[in-house]
DNA sequence: ACATTCATTGCACAATATTGCAATTATACT
DNA sequence: AGTATAATTGCAATATTGTGCAATGAATGT
């Protein structure tokens, strides 16, 4: 490709480290809060929208970004869907990440 | 704020979960190149620049954000800048979400 | 002080991400 | 089959991210 050429944007389609697109799930306030929610156990859609108070549009979409990376998965009963954490290593990943969160404000602090 | 109100975008700036920050950090193929590159050791910016084939200012602005959430640091030495990762920890992350990508991969293939 | 060199910032453009409303699709239930 | 309800998809608007070039800034060496 040639160097000259404004790509921009983010990772033209799907295509590239399957890994970003991963961490990408976990980088959304909104998909964090769908995360930590699940962490108490399944939750159907009116759950999650009256928890997030955002359109059932957008919730359906951000779980569904989750189910595409493998960290959330769904099941119906009777008419209503509910959504469950389909990998709990991904709370291992979420602590590991807080935990480094803070230790790195810590250094900050300290520096100032 | 009013529920009808378009906001689009990502965080409305800093705002918000600070780990939402942090992952956000990891999503990106270039990213993970330059930290998987560091995980063999300190590295100048010419080193980064010509592994990943982009723009001088491009690797500073990913560098800076690496920097930002405490994941990599850097020191001079005479003109030219090293950088290194300062949170061995990210490994771990990157590590455990290689795992969970190919096991959701390996489910999937199980299921068609 | 001056020049050189490297890193960062300002700017513009391209592409993606997030959201809400409206319309559509899917599926229970009668 | 028909209807009602819930979930998803299409669309448009807006914010943010990624990139490259040019300019600026910072620091070293003469």
């Amino acid at each position: 490709m040639p160097k000259g050429m404004k790509m921009g944007g983010r990772m033209m389609g799907g295509m590239g480290d399957p890994r970003s697109r991963f961490f990408m799930a976990l980088a959304s306030d909104q998909r964090l809060r769908i995360l930590l929610l699940l962490k108490e156990g399944p939750k159907n859609s009116q759950e999650i929208i009256s928890e997030l108070n955002l359109d059932a549009s957008v919730i359906s979409r951000h779980l569904m970004m989750l189910r595409n990376v493998g960290l959330v998965s769904a099941y119906k009963e009777g008419v209503t869907m509910f959504f469950k954490i389909d990998d709990e290593r991904v709370f291992q990943l979420i602590d590991l990440a807080t935990e480094m969160t803070k230790d790195w404000l810590q250094r900050m602090q300290n520096a100032f």
